[in-house]
DNA sequence: CGTTAACTGTACATACTGTCTACCTAAATA
DNA sequence: TATTTAGGTAGACAGTATGTACAGTTAACG
């Protein structure tokens, strides 16, 4: 697909090097124990070992910079192949199961620090624009989960079809699974109970 | 020194009318267009026409001024007398649903600033318990309910009690309120669907 | 070798929190 | 009436944060 581009130079892979590391030194901050530390760009910088002005030469701002370790989560991890794979399941009620199981892996893996970059992302309106953007995926997500639901078990009411979207959009959203993960609920447990009432949301019992 | 004795009259009444002042000027600038206006104490006091020091004097800190917000809400509220209703109702089932309208009514009334409230609750460890304290109360309010729907339609599991409690802590979240009803849902509608799935989570299907 | 860009160091303007001190004023009391 | 008390005020101050400006260093690149 996207052709190698092997004449990058070091100069490019040097930068994207402390960029990688800044980014890893902010997730760390905002994981480090009950947000004790504060998250200031100077912190970040000091913990990454580059000086604080390449923060800025790197990101723009604290803002960019909290944008960015947004995208590289987002885009980094597994979630697009495991969405995918859930797609080719022919029964798109097993597909609802793996999406669940995907997003509960997905929002455990970066737990704490994701729920304070959305914190952020409410207080700093600009912030939380890049925080829907992405939330804008999940919702076409579980939309094409639900046209492909009514396709094969019935279609509903367009209006009943676009409140089941509606209702996945929330059962699968971060809130929810932090709110009932809680302190210390096992993953499968959570996603096991996440899954029952999405089910029920799309009027399927088991 | 005999400290002499100072009964308080007007004076009190002078101070609580301005700590109200100030906690309104606060929900406001909380409120205010899309959390363009930073929420400073400097900002508060200006729009409660107050010097800042009175804040300070008042409520010891900003931190301070914002669990006092968070109390007066939760105080001065009808939810309490909601709730003791809803526990009246001879079915459990009655109950369930009162107790999902009178947390929707309660979380719609006071939406955009309970959300920056609770973000500034995730990213201030101490102003999170005072957030957590409150989450405590409904807690409670749940797993009673839960136990009375066991006592009138046949006792589950103590672990499936347990898992329906936590089902619906979390669907009477804040936050399960507020993604539900996104932008410019209406209340009633968003408090069916909540219902619809608080029904299931208790495996009480329509 | 000269150019370029990442990276750095320092200084600075601005803004916010929180503390301190002194002060004014009106209510409450002796 | 005289005095105490507490709410409210004003200004200065320290500490910390973001963000900008600017000059400097270093190393890759043509």
């Amino acid at each position: 697909m996207s052709p190698r581009a092997y004449r990058l130079g070091r100069r490019t892979a040097a930068a994207q090097r402390t960029r990688a590391r800044v980014l890893r030194a902010a997730r760390d901050l905002l994981t480090a124990r009950a947000g004790a530390e504060p998250f200031s760009v100077d912190a970040v910088a000091r913990r990454a070992g580059v000086a604080r002005m390449t923060l800025y030469h790197q990101f723009g701002s604290r803002r960019g910079l909290l944008e960015a370790l947004f995208d590289s989560f987002a885009d980094g991890g597994e979630l697009p192949a495991r969405l995918a794979a859930a797609f080719q399941r022919p029964d798109p009620l097993d597909s609802l199961a793996d999406i669940v199981a995907a997003f509960a892996r997905f929002w455990d893996a970066g737990r704490p620090w994701i729920r304070r970059v959305r914190a952020l992302g409410v207080l700093d309106p600009e912030l939380g624009k890049a925080v829907e953007a992405r939330n804008a995926r999940r919702r076409e997500v579980v939309r094409v989960l639900v046209e492909r639901l009514g396709t094969r078990y019935g279609r509903p009411a367009p209006d009943e079809q676009a409140q089941a979207a509606e209702l996945l959009y929330t059962l699968t959203s971060f809130e929810t699974f932090d709110t009932l993960a809680g302190p210390g609920r096992k993953l499968p447990d959570v996603a096991g109970q996440v899954l029952r009432l999405a089910r029920a949301a799309v009027g399927r019992h088991d």
